[in-house]
DNA sequence: AGCACGCCGACT
DNA sequence: GTCGGCGTGCTC
C-alpha cells in the first residue's frame, strides 16, 4: 500500500519550499511521527504533518520515499502541532523552521539505534509516593493569591512586590496542579539561564518526593545531550516539571496542566533570532489551546505570569478583565532556614547542589517590617557641581555606608571606560570604520571596541587625524565610573580598619564561564563594598547586605524615541530598588538613590512612592493617545544590504507593491516609510525598517500574510539583487 | 538554509 | 596544471 504523506522539514520561508514536501510511505504514519527524509542530496529529519490522497499534483515518480522513522518517539501531540503552526503563521516563518528549531538538535543528529538506547534507560516510578506535607508558612497575601488563582480559568497576571514571595506561589501552585492529577506537568520559565540552577534547586528540593529525574532544565545553555535527555523526559511525561527559558515554550508536554511565566515584562522572552517569537504571549496561547483541547479529564491547562512591574500589555489585560489580577504587595515572611543553610554566603556557587533538600521540609519564618521597599532619593543634578558625576551627597552616604560596612550598588548602563575617544583639537571621534557608531575607549586593555560588530584596536598614541598628542576619552562608563570612585573614596575605611574596596561587574567582567558566578560569590562574601555595574546585576540575585543603590545616569530613557525604554527604565529601577535592604536588619535604612536632571519627572514620582500601578495608568494614557502597543499592533519590516537606497527602496518598493494590488487590510494597516535603523550601519552593512501598524491583530495578520508573497516577489527584482535579507518583527520590543 | 555546479586567480 | 573564491539554482 502506497501513501501520501506530508512531511515538514527545515526549509527557510523564501525558496518555494515554506510548505510541507510530499513523500511516500508504506505505512500509514500519524501526524507528529518523527522522520527522516531525503531532501536534495542530504537526509534531514521531518515531521509528519498530515496525508493526502494522491501524490498532490506532482508526478508520482518525482516523490520520494521516507527513509526511516524515529519509532520510540511517541508523535508529536496535535496540540504542539497548533502551537507550531500558529507561531509560523503570527510570526510569518515557514511550518518548518518553527516546528525543528522547537526541537532538541541532537533528534536529527542521533541514529535511530543510539535513540532506542537512550528511551530505554527506565526512570523509577515514584509519582505515587506520598507527598510531603507542605511545611511552609504562607503569608496572608500568599494564601489569599492562590485562592483567588484557585477559582478561575483566566490567565493570571500575579502583581507582587520584590520580595513578596512570588516563587513559592508559583511552588504552591505547581504543587496543587502535579497533586490532582498523577500525570499532569508543569513548565516554568524565567528570563534568563543564569537564574535556571537556582530556581531549580528550590524545585527540586520542593518536590524531591517525586523523584529527581522528574524535575528537568530546558534550555540553550545545556550540552545537547542534556537537552535531548529533558526534552525526552518532558516528551515522555517523565518529568513533571520543566524550568526553562524561552525556548521552554515549546516543550512537548502532553500533560501540561500549568505553565508558569516568570517576569513576564522581561525583554528577553522575545526571541530576537529567526522566528521572532515572544514566549510569553505563545505561553497564554498555548495554556487556551491545550483547555480547548481537551484531552485533559482533569479541567483546563492554566497560565500564570509574574512581576513586580507587568508589562503594560499584561497590565492592561488585567484592567480590562481579559486577565485575572492577584495582588501581593507587602513582602514576605523571609525563609530563614533556606537562606542560613545555603553554603556561606555563596550562593552564586551553590546552585544546582542538593543543599536546599534536606532542609525544605522544616522553614521556619520571620517577620519582617513590611515597610521593606528601600527609601527613594532624587538627586537634582541642575544644583550639583557642573560635571560632577557622583554628586556629593550621594557620595556621602556610600562612604557612610562603606564606614557602617554595608554594601552599595551603583548602576550605569554602559561599559568599558569611555564611550568616545576624542581629540580636542581637529574634532576627531573614536568612529568605527564598519559600523555608525562610536567606537568604546577600554583603559583596561588600552583598545577602541566597537560593541556592534567587535572591531577592536590598540588605542593610537595620538591623533590618527592631525596627530596631536591630545585625545582624550569623553564621558564614562562603568570601568571609568569603578577607577572614579576609587579615588572618590581614597581614605574612607571599613570598620575593621581597612581601605575602601570597589568591584565592577559587566559583559566584560564576566566573559569567562564562571566568572559572574564567582565575582557574585565575592560580593556574598562581603568582599567589596562598593559594587559598580551594568543593569546585568540587577536581575534576580539577592545580595543580602546591600543598603544602598543608586542609578548614575538614568535620564536618557525618559525622552528616547522608544516608547518603551520609560517601562524599562523602570522595572530597572524597581528591581534595583529590590536588590537594596532584603535582610531584615537593614531594610529600614536601605536608600534607593536616582541621579537626574528631572527630579519632577512622573516615573521618578511613581518610583518614590513605589507606584507600579500609576506608572503604568500615566503610560496607559500616552500609549492609548498615540495608539502605541497594547492599544494598537504594529510590526517592523527590516532590510539589509550593502548600500542604505537599495535597503530603503526594497522596503518602500514592497509597500507601494502592496498599496498597488490593495492588499487585504491594506485601507485599515497602515506602512509608514522606510527610514535607516538607529544604528544604521553595522559591520558594513547598510540597515533600514518599515513600521507597520493596524488597530488589530487581525487586521495586520491578514496583512502580513497577504504581503509575504509580494515580499519574495519583490526581493526577486533585478534592482534589489544585493539586498542581503530582509525580515519581519511582528509584535516588536522597539521600534 | 544546505549543498551542488560553475567559471576565474595564486600555489603544491 | 590544480585548489578554491563565492555567484546562481535546486531540493517533495
Amino acid at each position: 500500500m502506497r501513501y501520501w504523506l506530508q512531511v515538514v522539514v527545515a526549509t527557510p520561508a523564501h525558496s518555494a519550499l515554506a510548505g510541507p514536501l510530499t513523500y511516500r510511505s508504506e505505512l500509514p504514519l500519524s501526524p507528529g511521527t518523527l522522520v527522516r527524509v531525503p531532501l536534495g542530496r542530504r537526509e534531514v529529519m521531518g515531521v509528519i504533518w498530515g496525508a493526502l490522497p494522491g501524490s498532490g499534483g506532482l508526478p508520482e515518480e518525482t516523490i520520494k520515499g521516507i527513509a526511516s522513522v524515529l519509532d520510540g518517539v511517541v508523535p508529536l501531540s496535535a496540540t504542539w502541532r497548533k502551537l507550531v503552526a500558529f507561531t509560523a503563521a503570527y510570526y510569518q516563518r515557514s511550518l518548518g523552521e518553527v516546528a525543528l528549531a522547537a526541537l532538541p538538535p541532537q533528534l536529527r543528529e542521533l541514529s535511530t539505534v543510539q535513540l532506542a538506547r537512550r528511551l530505554k534507560r527506565p526512570v523509577p516510578d515514584t509519582s505515587r509516593l506520598p507527598g510531603t506535607p507542605d511545611l511552609i508558612a504562607l503569608s496572608a497575601q500568599q494564601i489569599a493569591a492562590l485562592a483567588e488563582f484557585g477559582t478561575d480559568s483566566r490567565p493570571a497576571l500575579l502583581f507582587g512586590a520584590t520580595g513578596s514571595g512570588k516563587t513559592e506561589v508559583y511552588l504552591h501552585a505547581a504543587a496543587r496542579v502535579l497533586a490532582q492529577d498523577p500525570a499532569a506537568q508543569v513548565l516554568v520559565m524565567v528570563p534568563e539561564i543564569n537564574l535556571t540552577p537556582q530556581l531549580q534547586a528550590r524545585f527540586e528540593a520542593r518536590f524531591a518526593h517525586l523523584g529527581k529525574e522528574r524535575v528537568v532544565p530546558l534550555h540553550s545553555g545545556l550540552t545537547p545531550a542534556q537537552r535531548l535527555k529533558s526534552w525526552l523526559a518532558a516528551h515522555s511525561g517523565q518529568a513533571r516539571l520543566v524550568l526553562g527559558t524561552r525556548m521552554a515554550v515549546f516543550a512537548s508536554m502532553p500533560n501540561l496542566r500549568l505553565l508558569v511565566v516568570d517576569e513576564e515584562h522581561d525583554p528577553s522572552y522575545k526571541q530576537q533570532e529567526g522566528a521572532r517569537y515572544s514566549a510569553r504571549d505563545l505561553a497564554v496561547y498555548r495554556a487556551k489551546l491545550e483547555t480547548d483541547d481537551a484531552n485533559h479529564p482533569h479541567g483546563p491547562c492554566r497560565v500564570l505570569l509574574g512581576s513586580a512591574t507587568p508589562s503594560l500589555e499584561s497590565w492592561q489585560a488585567t484592567l480590562t478583565g481579559r486577565y485575572q489580577r492577584l495582588t501581593m504587595s507587602d513582602r514576605a515572611p523571609t525563609l530563614v532556614a533556606s537562606r542560613t543553610a545555603l553554603p556561606p554566603e555563596g550562593a552564586g556557587l551553590a546552585w544546582g547542589g542538593p543543599a536546599l533538600a534536606a532542609v525544605a521540609p522544616t522553614l521556619h519564618t520571620t517577620a519582617e517590617g513590611a515597610a521593606g521597599l528601600p527609601t527613594v532619593r532624587r538627586v537634582d543634578m541642575n544644583h550639583q557641581p557642573k560635571q560632577c558625576v557622583i554628586a556629593p551627597p550621594l557620595l556621602a552616604a556610600i562612604a557612610e555606608r562603606v564606614a557602617r560596612g554595608e554594601q552599595s550598588l551603583i548602576f550605569l548602563n554602559r561599559r568599558g571606560y569611555a564611550p568616545v575617544l576624542a581629540c580636542h583639537d581637529c574634532g576627531w571621534k573614536s568612529e568605527c570604520p564598519h559600523c555608525s557608531a562610536y567606537r568604546v575607549f577600554h583603559k583596561i586593555d588600552r583598545t577602541l571596541r566597537c560593541h556592534h560588530c567587535g572591531f577592536t584596536e590598540r588605542v593610537p598614541r595620538a591623533c590618527p587625524a592631525c596627530g596631536n598628542i591630545d585625545i582624550a576619552p569623553v564621558g564614562r562608563g562603568t570601568e571609568r565610573l569603578e577607577e572614579h570612585l576609587g579615588e572618590l573614596l581614597t581614605g574612607v575605611l571599613r570598620p575593621d580598619g581597612t581601605a575602601v574596596r570597589v568591584a565592577r561587574i559587566d559583559a566584560d567582567t564576566t566573559r569567562l564561564k564562571g566568572a559572574l558566578e564567582s565575582q557574585l560569590a565575592s560580593v556574598h562574601a562581603g568582599e567589596v563594598d562598593v559594587l559598580v555595574g551594568t543593569q546585568m546585576i540587577a536581575k534576580g540575585h539577592d545580595f543580602r547586605h546591600i543598603t544602598l543603590v543608586a542609578a548614575i545616569n538614568p535620564d536618557g530613557a525618559l525622552f528616547s524615541s522608544d516608547f518603551r525604554a520609560p517601562e524599562r527604565l523602570f522595572s530597572l529601577l524597581m528591581q534595583a530598588g529590590g536588590r537594596a535592604g532584603r535582610d531584615a536588619r537593614h531594610s529600614a535604612s536601605s536608600e534607593m538613590w536616582v541621579q537626574t536632571f528631572h527630579p519632577g519627572h512622573p516615573l521618578f514620582e511613581a518610583l518614590k512612592r513605589h507606584d507600579y500601578p500609576g506608572f503604568a495608568a500615566q503610560q496607559l494614557t500616552e500609549r492609548q493617545a498615540a495608539g502605541l502597543s497594547p492599544f494598537g499592533f504594529s510590526a517592523l519590516l527590516r532590510a539589509e544590504a550593502k548600500t542604505q537606497e537599495v535597503a530603503q527602496g526594497f522596503l518602500n518598493a514592497a509597500a507601494e507593491a502592496a498599496q498597488a494590488q490593495q492588499l487585504p487590510g491594506h485601507d485599515r494597516v497602515t506602512p509608514y516609510p522606510a527610514v535607516p535603523m538607529t544604528i544604521q550601519r553595522v559591520a558594513n552593512i547598510e540597515r533600514s525598517q518599515m513600521l507597520v501598524e493596524g488597530p488589530s491583530r487581525a487586521a495586520l495578520q491578514c496583512f502580513l500574510a497577504a504581503w509575504q508573497p509580494l515580499l519574495f516577489e519583490t526581493r526577486r527584482q533585478a534592482e534589489f539583487k544585493s539586498l542581503v535579507r530582509w525580515a519581519i518583527d511582528v509584535d516588536p520590543l522597539a521600534i
